[in-house]
DNA sequence: TGCCTTATGCTAACTATGAGCATAAGGGAG
DNA sequence: CTCCCTTATGCTCATAGTTAGCATAAGGCA
């Protein structure tokens, strides 16, 4: 995903390359000459009540962030350190997400440059407390047209894709305007094409620069036309897009929805939040299946009456398994919609 | 592949995160106090004569690097500006790789913090000419293992296994002991387990922790029981660990391969091109199946008689398909040995 | 002309996945 | 105390996707 976001960026680069000074040494030379900012900025995930749920501070307005403090050794010392000490909760799993240092980032100073590296964190439990509000938000809220688990959101065929086919008419070159639908049609699953869930972070970027969110009225955009979900300041939000779309796409070959369960959890149960962070309904009996099959969870010999209905047995995970999982990665369950 | 490297460093960080003297308002705030410097390293890949090539200086010890110039927007574009100054030729495709701040990384100052930017970058042809000896190495070089194209490589059975073996032993308590041997064993697909040529960084980070690289000396390895592989100064080598497996993972889902290949191909040599990154031999038949029925390719119309044997039909790729699975991303034909 | 080499077409066997039928077993309404 | 609703769980079937080969085509060269 980051990949892809690279690969954008990359191309709406208008910058030519040619028009650079730098010289042919500085590729082979490393001294750095430049004194920067590094801040750390995290994503940290849980499900609870069956929503996915993202750590928040300031109203909901920004993802928590903080200096890089020079005391730790790493990177993610520094970001666990932090973390712990908000939620009072260890951090299951940890992983970088991206690095930006795009000068157009916070556009106040060009000489003071900051590098942001952001940060996709898992943890078991949402509760957090200290200043400037830190909650924790249903991550749907940003991004109301990701969650169809209970079918497609009426606000894509209403309002999204009306207005984005209004902003490819506005190119000039008809080059333009087929590109542009082709990455409607496609990150929005139009026609006979699917919904992809993971393309999270394309389809707010294609929204961004069609100029429908509130966060890009600087480059453009018209409050008018911005669509319902809540803006975020700076680029926050474009950087939970980025870990949403890395979590959805990481569930499918890593365990790691393990790191937000609790010890011991009904199949249904896991199901729910895997369903949660996908935005997608999944087929139980297949789900099951390969939960099963795959031997990552053994039962516990409980069982619980709170499901409503037959009785669901207890289950938690095989240590042995998800460490061989850990560093091996197989297919978990995410498949279609019932 | 970051996120499973990013997990390990973690594990591996022996610091208490209770130590830490931040206070609670650093999650919340976001104010940077220290200066640090940005630097950008890339992993430049070029495929050649049937093999994959890393762009290096200073006789191959080094990936080239340099400070991030600040007259470019993106940390992208800054890239992009020294690569094709240095090499004359258009860079196919861009991804970020990892931000490293370790404070050991180059344990000079520690008051004098380096953030290393890296990044993956695919070029079309491999000629560069500038000061430090800039070449073009065979990444096989620096990972002998890493190379299964004529079956599995002598020297996982007869040095490797031992030694990790050996130093798996050393371990006092019995279950860091069994985990050892099973990282050892997943990661080189021992027993039963199949090699999974995308766990480059995996193996690289378990021959550094065992003391089996010459870079691991400073922290207790020993040069008499290191293995046969050039070495890097820095990290270089696990940089270019995490773009071989960045790039053996991406070739599976993206049609970026298509960066590496000239104008007009056949199938054979688009194949032998997978086949060099990927480290493996696939099935000549499967591969031109899947090639040809997801039409990332048509005919050209002419064919080649250079290839001995009868004469193979030129293929280029398909411009809009190109660009569709740019931003989806579908299955490509990479599968087992032959 | 026959053999070697690479190209290319096709298929049988198997595996993984998507969908749905059918039964089990509590709780609560009547 | 039944019936019915709800969730749990077991199984089967059809299909798509893969893996591994067999078989034929078509140049170059001895």
């Amino acid at each position: 995903m980051a990949g892809a976001m690279a690969a954008w960026h990359d191309g709406a680069d208008t910058e030519n390359a040619a028009r650079e000074s730098a010289q042919p040494g500085n590729l082979v030379t490393a001294f750095p000459d430049h004194a920067i900012e590094a801040e750390l900025t995290a994503v940290l995930v849980a499900v609870t009540d069956g929503e996915p749920r993202v750590l928040t501070i300031d109203e909901g307005r920004l993802l928590p962030s903080g200096p890089f403090v020079s005391a730790h050794r790493t990177l993610q010392a520094s970001l666990r350190a932090w973390v712990e000490q908000q939620t009072h909760h260890p951090l299951g799993y940890v992983e970088q997400l991206y690095t930006f240092a795009d000068r157009d980032r916070s556009s106040e100073d060009a000489s003071r440059r900051v590098v942001s590296i952001s940060y996709l964190g898992l943890t078991r439990q949402a509760r957090a407390s200290g200043r400037h509000h830190p909650a924790w938000r249903v991550w749907y809220r940003y991004f109301p047209w990701e969650d169809w688990r209970e079918g497609a959101p009426p606000m894509i065929a209403k309002l999204i894709v009306p207005r984005l086919r209004a902003w490819a008419a506005t190119a000039g070159e008809a080059a333009v305007r087929r590109a542009r639908q082709q990455r409607i049609r496609i990150t929005f699953g139009l026609g006979d094409l699917p919904w992809n869930e993971e393309m999270v972070l394309q389809r707010y970027e294609l929204l961004f620069e069609a100029g429908l969110v509130p966060e890009a009225i600087r480059r453009g955009g018209d409050l008018a036309t911005a669509l319902p979900g809540e803006a975020m300041l700076h680029d926050h939000r474009r950087i939970l897009a980025t870990g949403i779309a890395r979590l959805r796409a990481k569930i499918k070959y890593r365990p790691v929805v393990f790191e937000l369960m609790p010890e011991s959890f009904t199949l249904l149960q896991l199901q729910r939040t895997v369903e949660a962070l996908a935005g997608q309904i999944l087929h139980k009996q297949n789900f099951r299946r390969l939960v099963e099959q795959q031997a990552l969870v053994e039962e516990t010999g409980e069982v619980t009456t709170e499901t409503g209905g037959r009785p669901a047995k207890l289950f938690r995970f095989r240590e042995r398994v998800l460490q061989e999982r850990a560093i091996a990665g197989t297919t978990l369950p995410i498949s279609r919609m019932v």
